[in-house]
DNA sequence: ACTAAAAGCTACTATTTCCCACTTTAGAGA
DNA sequence: TCTCTAAAGTGGGAAATAGTAGCTTTTAGT
């Protein structure tokens, strides 16, 4: 189980830290830890342990070939996909192909998810957190969600 | 049970003391209390009892994710949890990331809402005041409402 | 073989964590 | 009512550790 937030930075090669907080739930899942990195449709990416990571694409793999709603998504999810190797200080290196796509500079934020991370550039993590703040409808079936 | 606001004020490493007068309502719940923070959109933290948060994160988990409307939510919710340990002085730490979303510097309220704790920077949770007092419709369902 | 880029390593700095001490307040007993 | 005691709130310091940046080494490509 990933959650909670760290405001990191990304090294001059594009590197990222992984947490010291979140390790030993990487290492649960299989040791050395695998890791996918691939790109999400608003703007940030995802990093899935592999094991995580294997029914989604096989899932999106399985979307109807022909079907323009479908092959965008297919796209970004497979299309963007790579694995990624942790070294000995617990980095992941990002292509510049995935910083490129969520404009990633130096400072980064790392946000559990459950199942995965959500890695955002500062900017537009920002920027998403005002969306929330100025939705007023809520979703359909969340009207009785009770906090 | 927690109700009742106190005003108290974060220590210069972040650290916030739990009132004596709730400490008796934490341990009922469990000893020791295990407790979660979290972002709230209002630009407030909450503060659960680790039992009463998770069938809250268990029904957060389980929204549509490719649902953006849905997926903000999931994104301050869990991406903000964080299990916070009491220390023998009765404090919790508030991290920097939760401190920088709810804008808090020393003066603090604590604010009692049955299940969890609220916690509000005091600008911030004087501005919603105004807000509410300022407010001339009521919400529908709360007209028969009797005090 | 030389150059450039990427991977690895090392060292420094900032943060975190743990612990201790002091001040203040509340409550009980004389 | 005053004093003594215990508990609570507050602040601070030191040690450990995490994060970052810079430097060196290796590898690959021209």
């Amino acid at each position: 189980m990933f959650q909670g937030a760290a405001a990191l930075s990304l090294d001059a090669k594009g590197r990222l830290t992984v947490p010291s907080r979140h390790r030993d739930a990487l290492l649960e899942n299989d040791s050395p830890p695998n890791l996918v990195v691939t790109a999400h449709p608003d703007g940030c990416l995802l990093l899935y342990p592999a094991k995580a990571w294997a029914p989604i694409r096989a899932r999106v793999m399985g979307f109807p070939a022909l079907d323009s709603r479908f092959s965008v998504w297919k796209r970004l999810l497979v299309g963007f996909a790579e694995e990624v190797e942790i070294d000995a200080a617990w980095r992941v290196l990002i292509s510049p192909e995935l910083r490129n796509f969520a404009k990633l500079d130096k400072p980064v934020m790392l946000v559990g998810q459950g199942s995965h991370f959500e890695i955002w550039s500062k900017d537009t993590w920002e920027k998403q957190l005002q969306q929330l703040t100025a939705q007023t409808e809520l979703p359909p079936g969340m009207e009785d969600f009770a906090l």
